[in-house]
DNA sequence: AATTTAGTTGAACGATCGTATAACAAGAGA
DNA sequence: TCTCTTGTTATACGATCGTTCAACTAAATT
């Protein structure tokens, strides 16, 4: 066939990297939209903007692509503090929790269909395990610094176990009927929980 | 043909309402097993010991079954208290939520997959926003009642907002890992974190 | 015992699912 | 410019999805 004269490129190529964390955007973006149910291969390749082949390409199956996406949603969930200081090391998880960027209807709803399939699926839940373990261990690393040097007696590991509690529940009320919910309001409700165990930031 | 001497009976009818119930509860079933994905007509009539024709009799369609079985599982959450004494009758909730026999791995998962369809489901959204109003109200009108009773100041609406929180990120820490968790635990968080609103009961 | 009612079955439908694979082409390196 | 690497497309596959519907029969009614 002739080649058509100032025909658009049929398509443009990235990188393994790119083209992977173009993909788990595109996942996450599909949970967003419809939950697990709107996690499929159509829809994702679909939303990339990809054909449908290219999924299993950079992804061994779906369900590694879906493993790579909470990776990547829980990252910074693991990452070190920004601040030496253990009150600013609380006030960093509690302000970054209810930040517009990552608190939004869409993403709540990503991480609601995670939670769904971390309860089911097997390779999830052991990735789970350790990012949840490293998360309460940071919260707890600084309660206990905070109780030291006040003094102040202090259950670190309950505590902490109840604010993130107390955080994925304002998210999940948050996402199921945001009217009425504001992030200020919700950052002051982890304030006051963790002032009433004695701990003020 | 012959019939066969001593051959069991094909099947057993039941009233309509009755097995309406039982695929509610193999629903339910099916849920606190696979999640949303485990959801499927095949699954849900086979675990219901059923042909798979007939939940489409008994049922519109299957959201229209969801949409049931929400209804079954929110029931008891806006139903009358057994108490007329405010404290008793949050004492009543909070029970309630840490019993063995709602608060389990299976009911917790089941929640889980509902909460997720909430999110995306118009129908279900808004009968879950009906309830959640309903619940919402239950809690607040016993804490106005104990404010009003101890002369003490007290948001309501917000506090009681904060408790389902609390009651639902402790129902989502146990039904992600269950591990080093108790109901007695969860119980005695929820009654201090009243205390700590200045409701003591 | 005959009839009626209504609960139940099982096959069939088109649509969509996840995956495998052969053909193709964009872009880097020679 | 040519070759080679590898990112990408498009098709095909069997399995399973939700729903429809005609046939069947258990059980109540007459």
């Amino acid at each position: 066939m002739i080649k058509e004269i100032g025909k658009a490129t049929a398509y443009r190529r990235k990188s393994a990297p790119q083209r992977r964390q173009d993909l788990i955007k595109a996942g996450i973006t599909c949970l967003g939209k419809g939950g697990i149910s709107a996690f499929t291969i159509d829809q994702i390749c679909k939303q990339a903007g990809v054909s449908r082949g290219l999924i299993n390409h950079h992804f061994k199956t779906k369900e590694d692509l879906l493993t790579c996406i909470y990776a990547d949603m829980t990252d910074h969930l693991v990452q070190d503090f920004n601040s030496d200081e253990a009150q600013q090391q609380l006030a960093e998880i509690i302000e970054t929790s209810f930040d517009e960027q990552s608190f939004n209807p869409s993403n709540l709803r990503a991480w609601l269909s995670i939670w769904g399939e971390v309860a089911t699926n097997e390779v999830l839940n052991s990735l789970h395990q350790s990012r949840y373990s490293k998360y309460k261990a940071r919260i707890a690393n600084a309660l206990t610094s905070i109780a030291k040097t006040d003094k102040t007696e202090l259950d670190a590991d309950s505590v902490a176990r109840q604010l993130i509690a107390l955080i994925d529940g304002l998210w999940l009320e948050y996402c199921l009927h945001s009217a009425g919910f504001s992030l200020a309001a919700a950052r002051a409700d982890c304030y006051r929980f963790l002032q009433s165990h004695g701990v003020s930031i």
